[in-house]
DNA sequence: TTTCGTTATATATTTAAAGATATAACGATA
DNA sequence: TATCGTTATATCTTTAAATATATAACGAAA
């Protein structure tokens, strides 16, 4: 006799989980982390704070930032050096119509997720 | 006017991709490279001989081995140590089994990935 | 022209993951 | 009992990624 998945598995808390990206060329350039990056790029109007609060090397921020600016044909970050307050950086509006169309993204693999979720019963 | 996200990307070969996997308790054990492993093991009777197929190093394949048993109630690999051949290994019906489960959630995957790959013009 | 906090950039250090190496244990078979 | 190729395990080395550190450039405003 078969078994289900749910007994081959046994006791615990079994969930599908994944990552959802866009690529250019095969490479991957536009994921969570970009994106978390570029939100609180948006909150704070600097790399350097949107780094500290996400635990993340200044270098490291600036590099994804680099990235996603040279992946597109619209820049999504828009930065300044020098000036009022040192400088700052914001982004585009094409950034936040990239984010929106993500979370949409985000949602329907949400829902796919949680239905492969039931299905390990 | 605002622009459509293939505007925004310029040209290039863009699209979505991503991963899946089965999690334990929030830390995830059965995704592609275990699978790749098991069935390398299927086909050739050693974890040995499959880790090397896959240019895995045999500590990295064991590893996972020992981490796919301990996550299940079911055993997914078994092993022998000493003997005809110095032992070998080989999946259980129930690791098949999962493998084509997983299998068929790849397909869906895919499938969903490729619809919004459409979605990005 | 000095100050400010930022971006931009290079270099050194640390850390974690993977890989390489070595060796014991194993048990059927000759 | 000696042989075989594998599993099982520990330890050392290598590698790649991230982090830390340092510094120049920048430009508005006082």
């Amino acid at each position: 006799m078969s078994k289900t998945i749910r007994q081959i598995l046994g006791k615990g808390n079994f969930s599908i989980n994944g990552k959802l990206w866009v690529e250019k060329n095969g490479e991957r350039f536009f994921g969570p982390g970009p994106v978390e990056l570029m939100e609180l790029i948006e909150e704070t109007g600097s790399i350097n704070k949107a780094a500290k609060k996400m635990k993340l090397s200044y270098k490291k921020a600036w590099e994804i930032v680099h990235n996603l600016n040279s992946m597109t044909a619209q820049p999504l970050v828009i930065t300044a050096t020098g000036g009022e307050n040192g400088g700052g950086s914001s982004i585009s509006k094409e950034a936040r119509q990239m984010i929106n169309h993500y979370h949409e993204l985000r949602k329907k693999f949400k829902r796919f997720m949680e239905e492969e979720t039931l299905g390990l019963r």
